[in-house]
DNA sequence: TGCTGATGCCTTGCATTGCCCGGTATGTTG
DNA sequence: CAACATACCGGGCAATGCAAGGCATCAGCA
């Protein structure tokens, strides 16, 4: 009975998965499966499956740019770069997370 | 174009809220619409139909059980009160909040 | 040459869950 | 009796992570 474990983890990602994506794309480019690797060692992503939907929507709305690897040796690959949009976005999301787990951390501490 | 402001608080409410509303749980009874206006002032919640479906799920999963009101002058009402179940869940929660909000938190201030 | 495996991209269908809108019932007040 | 506030609840919607699988290219090897 109760909840089951995975559960939480997967509903706490909702809402923060792509802004650290984003947060990843600031030091650099990526692409897909990298990035989908990255986040998954910081358990933020189940499967690499789950990345591209997302790679894909954020292209669509303008938040970063992508660019096919030219003359590379291995598999063409799909990098992406973050837009200025993409940035404000970001730093949008930052001022909105800190007083959210502000307000959950305080919740949860007080005392029985 | 790029993300809505709602949309964000929306998706990080997803996962957090059911326990949130069990951590207010945790100092005493509270009836429906009480926990509504609780969460909704911390901005946990959009509108106070939200919470039924949420309070329905809880009670069917053993977390919470309710008891009606008797003998009252107003309306009556369900209070609902925190099982040993849902006080155990609310601890497994604290438990993976922790290392989760650290993890965005680290990835977030990560300097461009 | 032809097979196998690894890499990398992507799509489809699903389940969960908060949100919005509306409905019911009871008590108080003018 | 009408109107309003209180308090409960359900149904359909939308967003989004997940699971599973498909396709293409290249390297290694017999």
């Amino acid at each position: 009975m109760g909840i089951a474990e995975d559960k939480v983890l997967t509903n706490l990602r909702k809402g923060v998965l792509e802004f650290c994506l984003l947060a990843l794309l600031r030091d650099g480019e990526w692409y897909g499966l990298d990035i989908a690797r990255r986040l998954s060692e910081q358990g933020l992503l189940a499967g690499e499956g789950t990345v591209y939907p997302l790679l894909s929507r954020l292209r669509r709305s303008g938040l970063v740019t992508t660019e096919w690897s030219e003359s590379d040796v291995g598999r063409p690959r799909r990098y992406y770069t973050l837009t200025d949009l993409g940035r404000e976005n970001l730093r949008a999301f930052s001022e909105v997370w800190g007083p959210f787990r502000r307000t959950v951390d305080t919740i949860l501490e007080t005392k029985p």
